[in-house]
DNA sequence: TTGAAAATAGACAGACCTGTCTGTATATAT
DNA sequence: ATATATACAGACAGGTCTGTCTATTTTCAA
C-alpha cells in the first residue's frame, strides 16, 4: 500500500529524472501525482527536500537493481563485475525501469545542476557513486585481485564513461566498449586462481 | 577587440557553466555583462539561442584549449593520446580555463538538461564529443592502432568517466586512472614500431 | 456515530522569468 | 553637419515559480 510520500517521490522522480531538477516545477509534480500541495508541503519541508529524498530514492532503486542483475551472473565475482556491463547495456537500451525509460544518470545531472561539491544533492550523488565503488571493491577482493580498490576504482570509471557515451551521443553500445577493457583489467589485475 | 556579443556569450558561458543552463537568467547575464536587454535580442533570437552559441564558443575554445596541450607531448602521437589525461588532469584542478574554474562537462550538463537528443543543445553536445573522437581516431591511426576506431572510442569512453568521476566525486586523480588504462590499451592497440 | 487526522481545491503573495517596447544617447561614416 | 546604426536605461506585459493560507471534504479508528 503505496503512502502519497511514496507517489510524491516516484512521480518526482520520474518527472525530474526526464525534465530536470531546476525545469521541473512543483505544479506538474502535484498534477500527475493527482496530489495537494498542501500535502506536499506536510510531508517535505522545501522543493529541495523533495529532491533529497528523490536521490535517496533512486539511490536504493538503481543499486538494488544494478547489484541483483549482477548476481544474475552467479557466484563468480569476474562474471558478476562483467555483466554489469551487460546490465548497463540494457538500461541503456531502455528495458530496465521501464516507466522511467533511459535519460543519463540522475545523480551525474544533479550534479551538473547543482554544481557545488557542498550542496546537498551534489554530496548524495558522490556518496552514490561511492556506494557503488564500495560494492566492486567487496567483488574484486573476492576475485582475487591484487589492488581491490584500484581495481574497484578503474572498474567504476569505465562505468561512468559508458553512462556518459550512452546518453550523450546516444550510444548503447558503449557498453561493450567499457566491458571488453574491462575484461583485460580483470584478468590481468587478478592472481591466477584467485576467488576460486 | 571583443564585440558585445563575443561579452554576451563569454559571460553566458561562465554563468550557465557555474549556475546551470535553466536556472541562469537572462538579466543576471545582462548585468554582469553590462549590457542592454535589446542588445542582447537584437544579436540572439531568444535565450536558446544564446545557449547555442555558448555551446559552440565551447565547443571551439575546448577541442582548442585540450589539442594544443596533446601537442605539447611533441609529434608522437602515442605520446599526445597519453597526455591528454595529464591534460584533463590540470583541468580538473582547475589549473585551465582559470576564470571558469571546473565544473564538469558544459556538455554533459547540457544533455542532462535538455534530455531528448532531438534537442538543440543535446545535439551539439553529441556533436562537440564526435569532433573529440574524430581527432582521437586520427591519432590512433597515426600511431599505428590495429582498429583505430575502436581504440578512440575507448580512449574517449575514458575521458568521459575519468570527466564525470572527477566533478561528481571530486576526484581529480581520476585523470590518472584513467590513463594507467589507456597506456595499456595503446601498447596492445597498435602494432610494434607503428607510427615510427 | 462521532471526533480527530489527513487530504482536498483553490486563491493568494511575492518573487522571478522571458521577451517587447519606448525614448534617449552615442558613435561612425559620408 | 547630418544621416544611420547601434546601444543604452528602464518600464512593462504576461506568464511561471515556490510556498502559504483558508475552508471544505474525506478517511478511519474508537
Amino acid at each position: 500500500m503505496k503512502s502519497r510520500r511514496d507517489d510524491l517521490i516516484e512521480t518526482a522522480l520520474r518527472l525530474f529524472y526526464k525534465g530536470g531538477y531546476t525545469a521541473t516545477g512543483i505544479d506538474k509534480i502535484l498534477a500527475e501525482a493527482g496530489v495537494a500541495k498542501m500535502t506536499l508541503y506536510k510531508h517535505f519541508p522545501s522543493k529541495d527536500d523533495l529532491i533529497l529524498a528523490v536521490l535517496e530514492r533512486r539511490d536504493e532503486q538503481f543499486r538494488a537493481w544494478l547489484f541483483a542483475e549482477m548476481e544474475k551472473a552467479g557466484s563468480d565475482p569476474r562474471a558478476q563485475l562483467l555483466t554489469m556491463f551487460d546490465a548497463l547495456e540494457s538500461w541503456f537500451r531502455g528495458e530496465a525501469f521501464k516507466q522511467l525509460g533511459f535519460n543519463g544518470c540522475a545523480f551525474i545531472h544533479a550534479a551538473g545542476e547543482f554544481g557545488d561539491l557542498k550542496h546537498p544533492a551534489h554530496q548524495m550523488a558522490a556518496a552514490h557513486k561511492k556506494r557503488v565503488v564500495d560494492h566492486l571493491e567487496t567483488l574484486c577482493r573476492e576475485a582475487g585481485a591484487k589492488d581491490p580498490q584500484a581495481l574497484a576504482e578503474q572498474l567504476a570509471l569505465l562505468k561512468e564513461g559508458a553512462i556518459a557515451t550512452a546518453h550523450v551521443r546516444g550510444q548503447p553500445q558503449a557498453a561493450q566498449t567499457a566491458k571488453a577493457i574491462a575484461k583485460t583489467l580483470i584478468e590481468t589485475g587478478c592472481v591466477e586462481g584467485g576467488g576460486q
